[in-house]
DNA sequence: TAACAAGCTGCGGGTTTACGCAAGACGGCG
DNA sequence: CGCCGTCTTGCGTAAACCCGCAGCTTGTTA
C-alpha cells in the first residue's frame, strides 16, 4: 500500500500527474492532492506522507520551500521534483536542502511520459535519485569549478543582487570590506561584465555591479524564486540583528 | 468559416485550448498549433491568420515579441493573450505594442472555463477587448498615476536594471547627467528604497541602485521576459552606435 | 621543512553615485 | 500677463565603488 501527494499549481498537469502515478504505481492505492506549497506541507504532515511529487514554482509557497520543511520533519521523505525549467537558480537550491542519503529526483515537465514514469518507479519504489539529463549538466557544472560559480562567489551574487553595500555585505558574512570587493572582481570576471562594457572607449559603459547581476539573471543563475528566499534570508537577518 | 491559431508552449494546456476554442466556437473549422513563438509567427503568416490565442513566455520566442512582427504585418489580427501571471512588466509589454483599434484580449490560465470561452466568442466574433479583471487594476494604475510609474520612470528602471551607468543612460535618453539622476531619485522614492534602507544607523545600508532593481523584480514590475526584450532593444542601440 | 597557490586584509587613489541648492525653461490657468 | 508647478540643467560634496599593490595567514604539495 502506497501513498502519493501530489503539489502542484496548475488543475492540468495536477490530474495529469493523478494518472501518471495511477499507470506507474498499480501498488499505490491513494492519490491526494495540493494546489500549493502551503497546504502541501499541511498535508505531508498529516498524512506522513513518504512519497511526494512537486512542482517548483508555485504562486503560495514555492516548492524549494516546502520541500525544506517537509524534509526538516522526516528527512526520509522521497520527492521528485517536476518543473518547467533547469535554471541553475533552482538547482542550486534544490540540492541545498536535499538531506544526506535522501532519494529524490528531479524531471522536467517536457520529459516524455515514459521518462516521469521511470522516474516515479525508481525513486518511490527503488529509492534510487533521478535526476534529468540537462539538469545534471547544470549540477556537474556548478558544484565542480569548470565555468561554475563557487558557493562564496555565488553568495556574493546573491548579496549584490539584494541590493547590499559592501559593508552590509562584509557584515553579514563576516569579512573585511577589502575581501567583499575581492570576491566582486572575482564575480565580475566570471561574468564576463567587462567585454560587454565599452571596451575601447568609455561611450557605452557599465555600471559592473548592477551588469552582475542583469547577466546572473540572463543566464538563469538567478530567477525569481531565488531572489525571493534570499530576500526572506535577509529579512530574517535583519530582525535577529 | 474561421480559423483560430493556437500559440503555446505546453502540450497540455494546447490540447486544453484546442478542446475550449472547439466548445466555444462551433463556427470555426480548423484550429492550428504552434510551439513556440517563431514557429507561431510563421504559421500566422502562412495561413493569413486573423484569430490567434498566445501564450506569453515560451522558451524559443516569447509571446510579446511574437505578437508584435504579427500585428506589423496584419494590424487587424485579434489575439487573445492567455498568461499564468499577471505581472505589470506583462501587462505594459503587451500595451505597448497593441496597434490602435486593434481587439485583444487577456485573460490568466486561473481563469475558469467559462471565462476562458466568453473571451474567445467576445473577441474573435464581436471583436471586443477582454482584459481579466485581475489584470485590468494593473492596467489602470500603470497608466493613472496613482501608486503607478510614468514611463520615464518605468524607462530608468528599466536602463539601471540593464546596468547602465548614469552616463550611458543620459546618451541613450538624450538627457544630462543630473537629470538621469534627479529621475533616479524619483524613482528610489517611489519604489521605497530609502525604509527598507537602514533607518537611523547606517549598519545595514542598501546601495540604492541595486535595490531599487530588486524591489522592481519582487513586485513584478520586472521580470525575466521584460529584461530579456530590453537587453536586445540595448543591443541594438549599441550596435547602431 | 620549504615552497607555493589561494584567500584575507589594509592602504591609497581614481571614478561613479546620490543629492542639496539654485537658476532657467515650458505649459497651464486665473 | 503674472503666478505656479513640473522638468531640466550645472555646481559642488560626501559617500560608495572599483581596483592595483603588498603584506599575512592558511592548506597543500614536493
Amino acid at each position: 500500500m502506497m501513498k502519493v501527494l501530489i503539489v502542484e499549481d496548475d488543475p492540468l498537469h495536477r490530474s495529469y500527474l493523478h494518472e501518471a502515478v495511477n499507470a506507474a504505481l498499480p501498488e499505490c492505492d491513494t492519490v491526494i492532492e495540493a494546489e500549493n506549497g502551503t497546504v502541501g506541507e499541511k498535508l505531508a504532515r498529516d498524512h506522513k506522507s513518504a512519497h511526494i511529487v512537486m512542482d517548483l514554482q508555485m504562486a503560495s509557497r514555492n516548492g524549494i520551500e516546502a520541500a525544506r520543511t517537509i524534509w526538516k520533519e522526516r528527512p526520509e521523505t522521497r520527492i521528485l521534483f517536476w518543473s518547467n525549467y533547469s535554471d541553475e537558480a533552482y538547482v542550486r537550491g534544490v540540492s541545498r536542502i536535499v538531506p544526506d542519503g535522501a532519494a529524490y529526483g528531479y524531471v522536467l515537465k517536457s520529459a516524455s511520459d515514459e521518462r516521469l514514469k521511470l522516474a516515479l518507479r525508481s525513486i518511490f519504489i527503488e529509492s534510487q535519485c533521478v535526476i534529468d539529463r540537462e539538469v545534471r549538466g547544470l549540477q556537474q557544472k556548478s558544484l565542480g569549478q569548470t565555468n561554475g560559480f563557487t558557493d562564496s562567489e555565488y553568495e556574493i551574487l546573491v548579496d549584490i543582487a539584494l541590493g547590499l553595500t559592501d559593508r552590509a555585505i562584509a557584515k553579514r558574512r563576516g569579512l573585511s570590506l577589502r575581501s567583499v570587493q575581492n570576491r566582486l572582481q572575482q564575480l565580475y570576471d566570471k561574468l564576463d561584465v567587462y567585454q560587454s562594457a565599452g571596451d575601447d572607449h568609455e561611450d557605452g559603459r557599465f555600471n559592473l555591479r548592477a551588469r552582475a547581476v542583469t547577466v546572473a539573471f540572463l543566464r538563469k543563475l538567478l530567477n525569481y524564486s531565488a531572489l525571493e528566499r534570499a530576500e526572506a534570508e535577509l529579512q530574517e537577518w535583519l530582525d535577529g540583528k
